[in-house]
DNA sequence: CGTCTGACGCACG
DNA sequence: GCGTGCGCCAGAC
């Protein structure tokens, strides 16, 4: 847990290197990863910032977070709308009407595994 | 420099 | 449990 709010490429790295943690076949929220790095309240960032995150190396991935309730809300910003599912999918992650189903099981705490 | 926008989340009614 | 409002902060205009 480190306080990353100084500048920009610290949160831009802080985000990319938890998404890069979360274990193959789980899932996270924005908002567990805004609070790993101190900054709770910044979900949105985390969300815009993986968005920038797309054809980066290493890869970053995008697709295992989610928002709180376990939807697919940035599905669109995938190549295709359907890539994101189909990435879950492949990992074992059962995703019915644009939301991974067993989320609550599924779900991976940043802070528990720092 | 003021405003708006967003892969969000929380408080409130 | 659902709709609404607002804070968050970086970027685009």
């Amino acid at each position: 847990m480190v306080a990353y709010h100084k500048k920009s490429v610290d949160f831009f790295k802080a985000v990319y290197d938890i998404t890069r943690l979360i274990p193959q076949g789980r899932v996270t929220s924005y908002g567990a990863i805004a609070k790993s790095i101190s900054l709770p309240k910044a979900s949105r960032m985390v969300g815009w910032t993986l968005s920038q995150s797309i054809s980066k190396t290493p890869v970053v991935p995008a697709h295992r977070v989610v928002n709180r309730i376990g939807r697919l809300t940035g599905k669109n910003h995938f190549p295709n709308p359907n890539t994101m599912q189909e990435l879950l999918e492949s990992e074992g992650i059962e995703v019915i009407d644009d939301k991974v189903v067993r989320f609550k099981e599924l779900f991976w705490d940043p802070q528990a595994e720092l």
